[in-house]
DNA sequence: TCGTTTTGGTGTTTCGTTGCACTAATGACG
DNA sequence: CGTCATTAGTGCAACGAAACACCAAAACGA
């Protein structure tokens, strides 16, 4: 392994001066002697060890994001804009798997910490960071995806950049009630998340400003489902499509939990004979690329991953480095969408 | 921050003793120390801070994951499963997106190595592995997925799990000529990998055998489109068969390059009023969890994706820790399987 | 000419953990 | 009782980079 003191002795200087150089202090030396240390560095093909450095600083250029599903699209694309954002700031990206389970989310976040990592983005919506308090209390920074502000606030949560969840349930139920729906089913698995609850609270509001409601029997939430834990987001929204459907007085339209349980609806609905958007309309969260791409394409709630990528990633370098943010800006919404495609119709007389 | 000696000062002993209990030396003391560093680890809330391991031992308990597109859900099940496989041998894991760049790719390999990390799974699969090779002599191991075991041995790489791309090719032919099928047509992006070149080489000695062949005009690799770095696979796939059913003498049946492309394919087949299968039959390779999904349900060659990763997860640590693997344990071969649904038809007379 | 400031560096300590070389205490045995 | 083994544990020197305090030489001013 080669190290600073070989740069050193090979350009002639002090192992100081060279890291000097690598840190951007190149202006405390003689321009010629700045240009001798990056030639070594070259010639040498040398890496900081980026071990050794933290260790010394105790901080690092690593950011973490833990994912409540690599397996979802969604995820796939918020982790490639995140890491495209972390690495415009020079930082890298280190991406964790938690499969919505809070005991794997907290152990990761203490891994990570123990690696030197102090700023973590949490793509789940967990209703609570118990599981993670004792981490922030050693100085871990949290970024949060899709938090109330109440919640994050009294959290310790550094920063957050959410779209109104309850608004994109309201934008989708108003939707559909302007397309003449009046029996609106909705399907969501069996994890409560922030972002779930006020989808469906927003649903919910929209229907009853509408004198409209959503009876029991018309909300799945996969409760009979057996080892759900490793079932795809589809598979959940192919079950739970049938079942609705299946009422004595089925739905005529299926609010599904995100975009993945809409494509399992399709599957679903199919499997019964029904057509959509003709006997029932569907609709999804998150706008992933194969919405636009199934058929019928896929009605949905865009979520705009790429600034709010960028946003979160900057607010959380900004704490990692000792910034403090004022409250109003640290906790950004972003608006929702409605992303009007053809798996909605009115419903048929 | 709470180190080794805060544990060692409460717990009444040395440091060393507390690394020793750590490390899975507790055999080396008396039951009633061990206890004893274990609860001061305990109260405490100690983690060993992993920098300091890692700079002192030059070696850690991370792997790398480089994957070519974290768009495609099928490098999600891959990171899954990898990153499960990982952590059943107390490793970590950290995933970088290449985005199919050889020089990005170069740089996170050299960016792992530099963090300590000395075995990386590399998901592409490119034509040489000479952006590595610095990489290589400086002590990282790779893994390689779809690697020709004579190109593996040529370029150092540690150790590879495959399937057969041929064979795969070969199938996935054979069964479009089985339909009666002989007009078909490939769609493939323009980024050469070894993977994609066996399959097509499969595709065409299955055409031969059976005295058909290939023809240029059949072929589509997205050469006249712009901007393809930033367009995903499905995008492709849409834009590649609509020009290959516009050609004059257009093909019964398209095999794309993966499924993405073929559910874009799907797409692309629509808008020109084909019917998928009854119009043209479309197959793809890699079998994600949307392929049974969607309509028609899609006929592709499964990867083993589950076993592969324990498979290349174990070979791969066992020569970060050290070990030489006879060759032919080394270099494994895994069976592609056809998994025929319903996107495939026989032709219409 | 002497004192002061600036420029261009250098030497040493430190981060937290590990592993080796060591020792002190205990035990076994002829 | 003396010798040797074993057990139980300690002390110290690294690992590679960074930061601080420091210093030598040159430049400058009066």
């Amino acid at each position: 392994m080669t190290g600073i003191h070989d740069v050193a002795k090979v350009a002639g200087v002090s192992a100081s001066t060279v890291s000097n150089v690598i840190n951007g202090r190149g202006n405390k030396m003689r321009p010629e002697t700045r240009q001798r240390v990056l030639d070594a560095i070259e010639s040498l093909k040398y890496t900081p060890n980026s071990a050794a450095r933290q260790l010394k600083s105790g901080q690092n250029t690593t950011l973490g994001l833990i994912i409540p599903s690599a397996a979802n699209p969604f995820w796939g694309a918020v982790a490639h804009h995140v890491e495209r954002a972390a690495r415009n700031h020079q930082y890298r990206l280190l991406i964790c798997n938690a499969e919505r389970d809070r005991d794997v989310e907290a152990r990761y976040a203490e891994t990570l910490l123990g690696s030197g990592v102090t700023g973590v983005i949490l793509g789940s919506s967990p209703l609570n960071f118990d599981h993670l308090r004792d981490l922030i209390r050693r100085g871990l920074k949290i970024a949060a995806f899709d938090q109330r502000v109440a919640e994050v606030e009294q959290n310790g949560v550094a920063c957050s950049v959410s779209v109104d969840q309850h608004l994109s349930g309201m934008l989708v139920a108003q939707h559909l009630i302007g397309l003449g729906h009046k029996r609106i089913g909705v399907v969501t698995g069996p994890i409560k998340t922030n972002s779930r609850i006020d989808r469906v609270s927003g649903v919910r509001a929209a229907l009853a400003r509408a004198r409209l409601e959503l009876p029991e029997d018309l909300r799945w939430q996969g409760g009979g489902v057996i080892g759900f834990g490793d079932m795809e987001g589809s598979e959940l929204g192919r079950i739970g499509i049938r079942e609705l459907l299946s009422r004595d007085n089925p739905p005529t339209a299926v609010i599904c939990g995100n975009d993945m349980y809409a494509l399992g609806a399709y599957a679903g609905a199919r499997d019964l004979g029904y057509r959509v958007p003709d006997d029932v309309s569907i609709v999804g969260f998150d706008d992933i690329a194969m919405a636009e791409i199934v058929y019928p394409p896929l009605t949905t709630i865009r979520q705009p991953v790429l600034a709010m990528a960028e946003q979160i990633v900057g607010l959380l370098i900004r704490r990692v480095e000792g910034d403090e943010i004022p409250v109003d800006e640290a906790f950004i919404h972003v608006p929702p969408q409605l992303i009007v495609r053809g798996s909605t119709a009115p419903i048929r007389t």
